[in-house]
Parts: C-alpha cells; sequence; structure tokens
RNA sequence: GGCGCUGUAGCCAAGUGGCUAAGGCAGCGGAUUGCAAAUCCGCCACCGUGGGUUCGACUCCCACCAGCGCCUCCA
C-alpha cells in the first residue's frame, strides 16, 4: 500500500487516484533565463523516480513538466544580453533539457510552454473575471484574494499577514494580497493581445490554465521545489479551485531544497539578524542565489551523471539536500561496487547485464517458493525496497536494499567459486542470473543502472592498446609461473603508475583504465 | 514578528513506543591472494540538552539550545 505525503495535510496519505490504475501529475518546471544549475536537478530527478516507481507499481502515468518562457526575468536577462527573449528562452530551454536528459530523466511527456498556452490562460483569467473572482484594472488582472475563503489553506497563512507584491502595482490592487493574473505591458516588452489590451500573464495563471488543458481539472499529484509553496501553489490553488469549484489536485508534494552548504557560510534569519550590508550572506544558503550555483553542465563535466542522481536519490526527497563535490565524489565511489558487480556479472555468466531482462512492474516479479536460498533472501531484500519506497517513495531506504542484494549477490559467486570457469554449474549460474535481474528490477525502479556508463577513451584505441596490454599480461603470467615475483610486480606496479589496473582471477589477470 | 523544517557513529544518511537502530564513505581486524586489487566476514552510535507521559521512548508531549526554509515572481 502505497502512502504519499501531503502537503496539504501535513500528513502520509493512503495514495488514491481520481481515476484507478491513472496518474496525472505535475511539476513545476523552470523558468528558463539562465543555464540551469544543480537545484534545477533536484525536482526532475526525485519525480523520475517516483514516475518510474508508480509505472513499477502498475500506473499509467502522465507526466507534464512546464517551462516557463514569458517572466520579468526572462526580459530582464534578454534586456541585459541584447537577445531577444524568444531566442534566450530557446537556448536556455534547450540547456535544460539537455542537462534533465543526462540525468536520466526522459520520462516526462508533456513540456507545454507559457507562450504556447495563451489563450487558454487569457480564458482561465476571463472565467475568474466572470465568476467574480477576480477584476482589471488599467490593463492588468488581479485575482481578489478576499473572495477565496480558502486562501492560505496550502501554507497555513492568514491573509492578514500577508504583504503582497510591492512596487508600481500595488496601487491598483484592491488587497495588498492580490495577485496579478495578466500584466500589462509596458513599452518594448513582449507582448500578447488580450481583452484588457497587450501584455503577457502572471507568473501563477501558465500553471494552472496548463494542468488543466493536459491533466484536467484535478489531477493526482502537484510537485515543486519546498520554496514553491508559497505564493505560488497558494496561488494556483485559488485560482483553479475558485475557477471549478472543485480540487485542483490531491497530493501536494515537495521536494527539499539543495543547499551549498561547504562554500557559502551560514545565513541567519532575516528577522534575527539585520544583516548589515552582508550581501554575500544574503546570496548564500539557497543554491540558485549562491554565487557558486555553476551552471549545471560545468559540472557533468566533472562527474559522472548516474553519480549525481544517484547522490540526489540517496537522501529523502523532502530534506534538504547539502550540496558538495565531495559528497558526490563518496557517492562515486560507493558506486563503484555496483559497476564491478556487473562487470562481474558479465564475466561470469557471458551476458550482458544491459540486456538482460527484467521485469517491469512488480506484479511481473513473482517468485515461487523453493527457488533455493540465495533467491529467497533476494525476494525478501527486495520486499525491504518496495516497503521502504512505498513509504513515501523513501529512495534514501531503497538504495541501502540496492547495495544489500548486491552484496548478497557477490557472497554467492564468492561461495560458490563462480570466478573459476570449471565450477560454472548451469542451475548456478541460473540461480545468479535471477538474482541479478531482481537487481535490474528494483534498480529499474528509482531509474539506475539502465544503460552503460561510457567509457571514457583515454586512449585512441585502434586495438594496439589491447594487444599491447595482453601482451604484457601474458609476460607477467610466466614471470608469476617461474615465481619471479619481482617482475611481476613490477610490471604491475608499473602500469598502476601510468593508471593501469591489474586484477588476477582463477580465469585470467584483466586490466582496466583508471 | 508569523508559518514551518531539521538535529541519529569521524562524515553522509534510513528508521522504529519494547526484539541485534538500515545502508554508504572513511578507519580497524580477519578470510582469500605469491603479494595486491576486488569480494566476503567482523568491529566502530548510550539517536542535540532538560523535563514530562508510559510498565517501557531515540521514537509521543513540553521547554530550551543549535542549524535552516518561507513570509520578497527562486526548483
Amino acid at each position: 500500500m502505497l502512502r504519499v505525503y501531503n502537503t496539504l495535510t501535513k500528513t502520509k496519505e493512503p495514495f488514491e487516484t481520481v481515476e484507478p490504475g491513472r496518474v496525472g501529475m505535475y511539476l513545476c518546471g523552470p523558468t528558463v533565463y539562465k543555464p540551469s544549475h544543480i537545484g534545477h536537478m533536484v525536482g526532475p530527478v526525485i519525480f523520475d523516480a517516483i514516475k518510474r516507481y508508480l509505472v513499477y507499481s502498475g500506473y499509467q502515468v502522465t507526466w507534464v513538466v512546464n517551462i516557463t518562457d514569458v517572466d520579468d526575468k526572462l526580459i530582464n536577462e534578454s534586456n541585459a544580453r541584447g537577445m531577444p527573449m524568444a531566442k534566450l528562452a530557446e537556448e536556455m530551454t534547450a540547456d535544460y533539457m539537455r542537462n534533465i536528459t543526462a540525468m536520466g530523466v526522459d520520462a516526462i511527456d508533456h513540456f507545454p510552454r507559457c507562450t504556447a498556452t495563451m489563450p487558454e490562460i487569457i480564458r482561465f483569467a476571463q472565467d475568474l473575471i466572470d465568476k467574480g473572482f477576480a477584476y482589471a484594472a488599467k490593463g492588468d488582472v488581479y485575482f481578489d484574494v478576499s473572495k477565496d475563503k480558502d486562501y492560505g489553506k496550502l501554507s497555513r497563512r492568514e491573509l492578514e499577514a500577508m504583504q503582497g507584491e510591492g512596487g508600481g502595482m500595488a496601487e491598483r490592487k484592491r488587497n495588498a494580497a492580490d495577485f496579478a493574473l495578466w500584466k500589462s505591458a509596458k513599452p518594448g516588452e513582449p507582448a500578447w493581445d488580450s481583452p484588457w489590451g497587450p501584455g503577457r500573464p502572471g507568473w501563477h495563471i501558465e500553471c494552472s490554465a496548463m494542468s488543466k488543458k493536459i491533466l484536467g481539472e484535478t489531477f493526482d499529484i502537484h510537485g515543486g521545489g519546498l520554496d514553491l509553496v508559497f505564493p505560488h501553489h497558494e496561488n494556483e490553488i485559488a485560482q483553479s479551485e475558485c475557477c471549478h469549484g472543485r480540487p485542483m489536485a490531491r497530493y501536494w508534494m515537495h521536494n527539499g531544497l539543495m543547499q551549498a552548504s561547504d562554500e557559502v557560510g551560514k545565513l541567519g534569519g532575516r528577522s534575527t539578524k539585520p544583516m548589515e550590508g552582508d550581501l554575500a550572506a544574503q546570496e548564500a544558503g539557497k543554491i540558485s542565489k549562491s554565487k557558486g550555483s555553476a551552471p549545471f553542465s560545468e559540472l557533468l563535466k566533472r562527474f559522472p551523471a548516474e553519480a549525481i542522481r544517484f547522490f540526489l536519490l540517496s537522501t529523502h526527497y523532502r530534506r534538504p539536500i547539502d550540496y558538495s563535490e565531495a559528497r558526490i565524489a563518496e557517492v562515486q565511489t560507493g558506486m563503484e561496487t555496483f559497476y564491478r558487480f556487473l562487470k562481474r556479472f558479465e564475466r561470469i555468466s557471458g551476458e550482458s547485464f544491459y540486456a538482460l531482462d527484467a521485469p517491469r512492474t512488480r506484479k511481473a516479479s513473482d517468485f515461487g517458493p523453493g527457488d533455493g536460498p540465495l533467491l529467497q533472501a533476494v525476494v525478501a531484500e527486495r520486499e525491504k525496497f518496495l516497503e521502504a519506497m512505498d513509504d513515501d517513495f523513501n529512495t534514501g531506504g531503497g538504495i541501502a536494499s540496492l547495495f544489500d542484494l548486491v552484496r548478497l549477490l557477490n557472497k554467492y559467486a564468492d561461495d560458490e567459486k563462480l570466478e573459476d570457469p570449471a565450477k560454472r554449474e548451469p542451475a548456478k549460474l541460473h540461480q545468479l542470473k535471477r538474482g541479478t535481474q531482481v537487481f535490474k528490477e528494483i534498480a529499474g525502479a528509482l531509474g539506475l543502472f539502465r544503460k552503460p556508463v561510457e567509457e571514457k577513451s583515454t586512449v585512441a584505441d585502434d586495438g594496439l592498446t589491447a594487444k599491447l596490454m595482453s601482451l604484457l599480461i601474458e609476460l607477467r603470467a610466466e614471470a608469476r609461473k617461474k615465481k619471479d615475483f619481482a617482475a611481476a610486480d613490477r610490471i604491475r606496479n608499473g602500469l598502476a603508475e601510468i593508471g593501469v589496473i591489474l586484477e588476477d582471477r582463477p580465469s585470467g589477470t584483466e586490466w582496466s583504465a583508471k
């Protein structure tokens, strides 16, 4: 039984969808005005794993991630660069797509763009005016929060306490907390025609319009970063629920934010410390404001994408993540265990792990009783994994099962001496294979180990390297036979110095470039 | 000031009202190995502090301390 934490109720609730067997999921995507940084990857990676797990659990899932391609920040940035907003948005969208694809996020079904949803957005705003929840004022349109009795229910705020947007818009609003559905364009700004004159959508309306367009008036999961609870999601709820008279989403899921813990200093609460001109500290803390928030593409050059994905999934999604490169490097070390096992499996079985058939759904993965001690243990481990994931997508707990599973499989290969080709009885290989299939099955539910990591080609391989290596290995084998260990070790140590590791096994010596 | 989150081993990080408190990194023993590498086995936590509830709390409640988020169009 899957249980999901709902920000709306602040409890874990049993997961029940609007339509049996189907899930509609909306994740607030990026405003494409700058290259994405690692913080932008948190939501996509987590919700990618969530979608995979839901699909694995038998649901048919439609996942929508919006692209905000009109917005004040975009206008500012395009002015600063002297580049048309549309071109800037296009470039930054491409950057975002490259990054999430590298992270293995390829299960998003729709990427609606704000600029391509104008008719629906305008109609939505008009609907709200018609129903008395919004009003036009000098080319702007505002949502009237005083008309919404439920306003504040997501973030649990009292209306009185809200300050609202400041600036020149304030005097056109009836209440300080009213927010813009439509903003009139200043001369030279990108604009779309509307019943209220040329302008652009407010920040929140696009998500209401797009989610309605693709997922309907009530859908199952609405996700985003914790920072979006207020005002963004609060306002989306206000718009959609006032417009439709029914709940917008059943489950509101919010991921913790990434923090650059070791690169920046401490950041005190705003009211507790006056922050006397300490801009650096103000810029610190949350990574999106941090100066150290380098483009994600840079990070990808230094670490394998899968290690970053693993890192993001190793913490529970609702907790903040402390980001540091040292941590990613640590995770990378840990992952070697898996890659080594995958190679070991291929060496022993002669089959490719990545080509291995594995169950795609938990239903399809049934083991009968009497499958032997190894598979009994494997199935028990799989149960632990499912239990963790069923509990609000506890990927951190699930990853522990991955490690335990590999240990089980390694131990079996050790105990049965499967490195020795003579000991590879078909029945034993079969056991190992079934166990490995389960590993692949649950790793796949997290979106891990789906594709071979690209071999970094440190040498232009024309076959020469391989030939030289086999010659060296042969020479060393002869030396070892003659108990000339000095010579053997000299070869191994010498190769180690230039980054080539030799490993002796019953089946022969293998080499790998570090 | 308002709303809220977090505090588990050297580091990261799951989890539970009572059985030996996951897993990873680092470290230390051992098996294996000619020696290594890899693998396996073992060791390494009185769960922020002080109270309370309870037969019993790390797990529930209160207070405090520390760190953090939002209340300002950040994912």
